[in-house]
DNA sequence: CCATAACCGAGACGGTACGTCTGGTCTTCAA
DNA sequence: TTGAAGACCAGACGTACCGTCTCGGTTATGG
């Protein structure tokens, strides 16, 4: 859909809270009333384009070299540098208000920035291989993990460089 | 002042989405221009009503029986009965959509949040006394624990009765 | 056909105005493009239902006693208790607005208020009678007659009791 | 009041109907609300706009040659001339359609064209120097002899070259 | 002790976007 | 081949707030 390819062009160079039905009418050449006959509000038509995987740039793949720890390190790694490319710096916030507006985004959130395809199942894979406890409960685990990702970035400080590896550890004691 | 008044009993029955600097005015009895003259925008009246804390009600206090995991989970679980209180229901959500927003919101939200008062020295003394390992990068670990909090809260699912325990159990394992 | 049969109710209950091609559609049971199929706008739909007579209710008669004044004086009166009744009230204002839009309806105004049928060959019956110059230009006359009776309706005032016989007065006189 | 000004302008190059608020606003370099603030639709704006006679060009004067029938063919005369103009083709039409909408314009459009301060003066004058019955009722007979001139021009055909002659002769017979 | 400034409330202003409504065109599908 | 159904682009509607900008009317201070 046109629209959904424009919301996802809109969001990328001005964050969802510039986000206009007007904006994404006019990028897409369609008429306002055609968003509003299959979209109930703007937070519906960003999360379609979530689905769509249209909001965001290839979301990095966790490494399995074996070393639960190494790997996560590596991964979260370069989420961070993803997010630190210039053009992308508000995304994870955008993300997470569009989040606070509308609960399907909220639900998607976690599998668009990709955790349920790469992180739960190398985790789940790490407690099966003993490397991490048996009675982890992941999924919690990833919240932690994810969240502790998206928190500090909400403060727009500049990430220490070890970042990663601290959080990891935070995680990994 | 009662423009920070206002916009804490507005921020409690509306949410932040639907606070207005009109509506503020109005309810402080105030004119606009007057708040314009002391904060730039929206987001900072409410950051400022964030720092008089006049959004939240109170926050528990981290328990310190010597057990800190028994410490964090009760910790954790009050936090969660507090969120889950009907007119509450709304509030992470509003904080996190501010925080979006406006920075310095960003920067309050963990000690909005009652962490740095309140967490942040009862782990750190938890490591001092050995029960966490020495080199626990602390900033973090209440990141993922916050985080951990936060992110499901996006998704307006009841949470687990047991989340609290899982929670803690995910980062203390 | 039905769409005639739903323009004159929806005439006779909203008025020219507020009548719709979405409205008349449904109102008929059919699809715009059913409308549009045949006619090329609201206007046109209007005027097929003037001619069609289903837009006013049945349109007094000019009585025919002899003396051409009380026979204008009583026709004149008739014409406006008949507006005068309860949801007539903005009818002559309906049709005069669909006059201005379209020059067809224009065009059958004079007829649709009965003139041709009735007011003028009575007229010309005066004027071959020897009552009436022989010389009055009959549809100039009509028309003033008629003018003077919509003109002051588009004021909305309520009229003298004597407004028909004052008119006639001031046409014969 | 630069909206009436706009509006006036608008008014004639475009007409009633394809008047819009966001036209005049945009026309007058002002907002929408400023509009719905001082006025309640845009037939209110015209109403205003033709009290201060910014909608029609100068209106003729009727001449006082002490012959009343020659001095009203004559004012008939230059009354159609003026609608004959190009640009002015529109004008009674649209001004008669804003009456249909208003009753304030309705009860200018009298007014507007000019009458009370000319003709129904010269009229008076007439009957007071007897050339006119003393018991004409002066208010129908300016509504005849405006109706008579307004109601054929809603049928948008060239009027015959003597109609003016032909209609002062209708009344004055 | 009063002039003068700072600050206030009120609210109009030019704007942007909202979500709704209707106009007129076009396509699909069943009868 | 017609017509009901309804999606589509276009664009005006009237509303809600934005952030800026005068306006007078208090305080309240300091020359």
């Amino acid at each position: 859909m046109a629209v959904l390819d424009a919301t996802g062009r809109l969001f990328a160079t001005q964050g969802y809270d510039h986000l206009t039905i007007e904006g994404i009418a006019a990028e897409a050449g369609v008429s306002k009333q055609t968003i509003y006959r299959w979209w109930s509000s703007k937070s519906a038509v960003v999360a379609d384009a979530l689905i769509e995987d249209l909001l965001l740039p290839d979301h990095p793949v966790v490494p399995d070299t074996g070393d639960i720890r190494a790997d996560l390190i590596a991964w979260m790694q370069s989420l961070i540098d993803l997010v630190a490319q210039p053009g992308n710096d508000g995304l994870v916030r955008s993300l997470v208000a569009a989040a606070c507006e509308n609960p399907d985004i909220g639900t998607r959130l976690n599998d668009a920035l990709g955790i349920t395809a790469t992180v739960s199942t190398r985790i789940e894979a790490a407690v099966e291989a003993g490397q991490l406890p048996a009675d982890l409960p992941v999924k919690e685990f990833v919240s932690a993990l994810v969240g502790g990702f998206v928190l500090p970035s909400l403060e727009r400080t500049e990430p220490a460089p070890d970042v990663a590896e601290r959080l990891v550890r935070a995680l990994l004691h």
